[in-house]
DNA sequence: GTCTATAAATTGATAGAC
DNA sequence: GTCTATCAATTTATAGAC
């Protein structure tokens, strides 16, 4: 942990990028710069910059999983767990009133590409959203297809709110939408 | 009507570009071929490509007020009028459920410009559905606060709805959750 | 107004020294 | 493994003929 290597460097850079920026205005100039690499360099840890996105995109989906992992271990209700991914989006408010969600924005980028492999692996980062939320909906008493649909207003709604937060740079926007939706939650 | 200026074919060309390929991955090559003119041509027309990018947001937002006021003409009751909206989505939805929100995932791309008059001409577009959907909610008699809530409540569940629905390839996804929020409407 | 050719700049990727 | 220099391709934008 006190050492990072230099691939790890290297996608912490393009992830902040990719998410300030977009991918494709990234260049892989700017990635090398904010990782402070020479520019070369780069492509002796990445072959391509698809390679390097996709090395993003499963860092993303690592870092979510884990989150959700430590949730379900320090968090025992269903409801309060839901409640904390509500408190957590809440803490990177300044950044997602200004840049959207580094995962929906993202997703949204890439669907744009002919890819398959990227979409699917893309599309995971919204999947384990959709699966972890699920899970607490059907502990919460939900039958199957309630925590379904469920999960999906959720994420739908937080992915939304993060799009218009972003283009309205309101975080005034985003902080009542979360507080609403905690009320929802707690009314289910 | 029936001939319409260059100008007019490159926006409609440029527009198209713009959704299915994001406006940083399309040339103005691109854009060209679709509209069947040369690439120097394009020139006379607007002087860079984000002139042609402003130019389309422009429009976009022009035919949202078109299509909100012939609403308006030819649907009499608020609530009628909220569930044409969702047919209207309804009708976009193989192109929705592959490319996103026309309007929200331009949006989206254009949040990470750092050029503000860009931002906030995208912003235009959701401001458009907002007000429009704020005026419904008003018409069925809730109060200042709650219409206002219950628009962002539906805008943020339709960009959501199209993001997921786009990143999973999935007019499935889409098509519940429209029924869903046609029930939510009948419901308020 | 319309088109061809091309300039100028950017950028992904590679070669090769150390 | 690390870095500099540079290639090759792409793309925005312009020049100038018709």
């Amino acid at each position: 942990m006190t050492t990072k290597s230099k691939r790890d460097l290297l996608i912490a850079a393009a992830r902040t990028k990719f998410y300030h920026q977009g991918v494709a205005r990234t260049t892989l100039a700017d990635i090398a710069q904010e990782a402070q690499i020479p520019l070369g360099n780069v492509y002796y840890h990445f072959r391509t910059k698809e390679a390097l996105l996709e090395a993003v995109i499963e860092a993303h989906v690592e870092r979510l999983q884990t989150r959700f992992a430590q949730c379900d271990r320090e968090v025992a209700d269903p409801r309060e767990r839901l409640l904390t991914l509500i408190r957590w989006e809440r803490e990177g408010e300044s950044s997602m009133a200004r840049y959207g969600c580094p995962h929906g924005s993202l997703a949204q980028e890439i669907d744009k590409e002919e890819d398959t492999k990227l979409v699917d692996q893309a599309a995971g980062m919204l999947q384990s959203y959709l699966e972890w939320t699920e899970k607490q909906f059907r502990q919460l008493g939900k039958d199957e297809q309630e925590a379904k649909d469920l999960s999906i207003d959720m994420i739908c709604w937080f992915q939304g709110t993060f799009l218009l937060a972003a283009s309205f740079r309101s975080p005034e926007l985003m902080d009542r939408k979360l507080q609403r939706m905690e009320e929802w939650i707690r009314s289910l």
